[in-house]
DNA sequence: TCTCAGATAAACAGCG
DNA sequence: ACGCTGTTTATCTGAG
């Protein structure tokens, strides 16, 4: 089988020939990557900013009293600045004004940072005079008319767009055709057209101060200095057209696995004769429809096929990536590798990733973007006593992720290794048996090697857990605030798709025999902490300078538990390949 | 290129 | 004997 990551133009070519996308596939997958980029930036962008505010504060303190000269003549060029950008940005306006005149008119109809329509005559080989026909067309129309549905290209999708998302937010819906589609209410209007806040915020290359090119994310404090650095850092070169041309072959290949996905869905769902549900019926599934392989078949060539793309529309609500953008020409090349890892260096927290995409993970054959000693930890974590068993993590990690219901022999393998092998989870024996706690300190431990680039976060993670929390709940906030209709709102707001995965997995449940289960959950019945009467530590103890010791070691809980009450996968035989 | 961490596979032992 | 649990070793891979 064909993977995406050796895939030449012109195989792409000669699949794109053979399998025509409809517009509404096209739409989701843009949006997919569109929100996606958004998202991550907006992450990359809210630690960043994080940080900077911290310098700030630290340069404002040293600085106080100290050199008020200084502190003068910063704000007079600061003024500068303003009445400079404040020139820009009528330059802007106007000429905002006057291509979404020309779009009006027809005669602009391509999406900003979305060439949908040429993309198979790039990937065909676009000759350089159409790549600057394209390019002029792009970055022209950036500025005309953008926003989270992107559908006013020549591919009318206006109603993919609507039918497929909740009402977005206002962030991502701020164009003014979108008002047509009856949420213009939600715009809060600061001046009398609509503001250049709003209007840069729906810049698809710029978010939340940081340019989204990609490959590029440099911070642009305000629209009209990113404006300065896309034409100054981005422009018509060779360099701007090879990352063009890069990008519409990641769109391309995110096309080609949307195709051939539900390609695959489609045949899962006679094959199980799901009837009542059509997948393409359902107006939307952004994380599903990409990303729900619940068969076998990406992962049957090879079993870690299916986390190769990070930067693909599988990737659920939380951005994995942290390195330099979304989407780069590295990432191309990148795509694929089997054992791909990524997650844990990526600083992306856990508890926060699974909870915003859990249903993303229970539904979407997806590999979590976590290494098992994260997931074994969360799952350790997320119980009430923080203690599991082993069997109890497997239903954890069956329960909570599509992925390893499958290949169980593999993976229970790899989380009792995890759980010998690393220092930081500790074994209890207590009367029923033996349960696995989590040592904080010696899991943080680990943590400072994998995180890079970023020594606040660092510092975050090791000081304490509970300095996390409220990292986490900033994060999380953000991430709501700034949500994305890719998943959220597609599918844990898309009952259609709730039915859908519920259904399939209640019919895997009716076929499956309960009794085949490997073992007794006895999670209701806990043995409480003081039944333990032996600890076993292992072959290095803790430093005494370490201080508590293996009971006190889970202090923080962080995230609300979310066991399912029906405890739906708790006794689900894990549905092994081999057997 | 080297090193390290993680993933995977597998052998093995203890136990019920 | 069998399966589960737990440990250990080896190998491969990706990333820094």
């Amino acid at each position: 089988m064909m993977t995406p990551q050796v895939i030449t133009p012109q195989q792409m070519q000669q699949i794109l020939q053979q399998q025509v996308l409809t517009p509404q596939q096209l739409q989701v997958l843009i949006q997919q990557q569109q929100a996606l980029m958004l998202h991550q930036q907006q992450l990359q962008e809210f630690y960043k900013k994080q940080q900077d505010q911290l310098q700030i504060q630290l340069i404002q303190q040293q600085h106080a009293g100290k050199q008020p000269k200084e502190q003068q003549q910063q704000q007079q060029v600061t003024t500068q600045q303003l009445a400079f950008q404040q020139q820009l940005l009528q330059m802007q306006q106007l000429q905002q004004q006057h291509l979404m005149t020309l779009q009006r008119q027809g005669l602009l109809s391509l999406q900003p940072g979305q060439p949908t329509l040429p993309l198979q005559s790039l990937a065909q080989g676009m000759i350089p005079t159409e790549l600057q026909q394209l390019w002029k067309e792009v970055t022209g129309s950036h500025t005309v008319d953008d926003g989270a549905c992107n559908n006013h290209s020549s591919l009318d999708l206006s109603t993919t767009c609507v039918s497929s998302t909740a009402p977005p937010k206002p962030s991502l819906l701020i164009n003014p055709q979108a008002s047509t589609n009856g949420q213009a209410s939600v715009l809060t209007p600061k001046r009398e057209s609509m503001s250049h806040e709003e209007y840069m915020q729906s810049h698809p290359l710029y978010g939340h101060g940081v340019c989204k090119w990609p490959g590029c994310e440099a911070v642009c404090e305000d629209y009209s200095s990113f404006i300065k650095h896309l034409n100054s850092e981005h422009a018509l070169d060779d360099r701007s057209t090879a990352q063009c041309r890069v990008q519409m072959q990641v769109v391309q290949q995110l096309e080609l696995q949307l195709s051939k996905d539900k390609e695959r869905l489609q045949a899962m769902m006679s094959h199980l004769h799901v009837k009542s549900t059509e997948p393409k019926a359902s107006p939307q599934p952004l994380n599903l429809v990409s990303s729900v392989t619940l068969s076998k078949t990406a992962s049957e060539s090879s079993p870690q096929s299916l986390p190769h793309t990070p930067t693909t529309p599988t990737t659920p609500l939380t951005p994995i990536t942290q390195g330099p953008s979304v989407i780069t020409t590295t990432s191309i090349h990148n795509v694929g590798p089997i054992r791909r890892r990524y997650s844990d260096k990526y600083n992306v927290p856990i508890s926060s990733d699974i909870a915003q995409n859990q249903e993303f993970y229970k539904n979407a054959e997806v590999r979590p973007p976590f290494t098992y000693a994260s997931l074994i930890r969360q799952a350790i974590l997320e119980s009430p006593e923080k203690q599991l068993t082993l069997n109890e993590i497997y239903n954890w990690f069956t329960r909570m992720f599509a992925y390893f219901r499958r290949n169980a022999a593999t993976w229970k393998n790899a989380v009792r290794h995890n759980l010998s092998l690393h220092k930081c989870f500790v074994r209890v024996e207590n009367v029923k048996g033996a349960v696995w706690t989590v040592d904080e300190i010696e899991f943080q431990k680990r943590r400072p090697q994998k995180i890079s680039g970023n020594p606040s976060l660092i510092k975050n993670i090791q000081t304490s857990h509970a300095y996390c929390t409220p990292l986490n709940a900033a994060l999380q906030a953000s991430m709501a605030e700034n949500s994305i209709p890719l998943y959220t709102t597609a599918s844990m707001g898309n009952p259609a798709l709730t039915s859908l995965a519920s259904a399939m997995r209640e019919e895997l449940n009716g076929v499956i025999d309960h009794a085949t289960s490997n073992g007794s959950d006895s999670s209701p019945g806990r043995s409480p902490m003081q039944a333990m009467h032996h600890v076993h530590v292992k072959e290095e103890p803790l430093d005494p300078d370490d201080n508590e010791g293996p009971l006190s070691l889970v202090t923080t809980a962080n995230q609300s538990p979310d066991f399912d009450p029906d405890r739906d996968y708790e006794d689900e035989p894990v549905n092994e390949d081999m057997d």
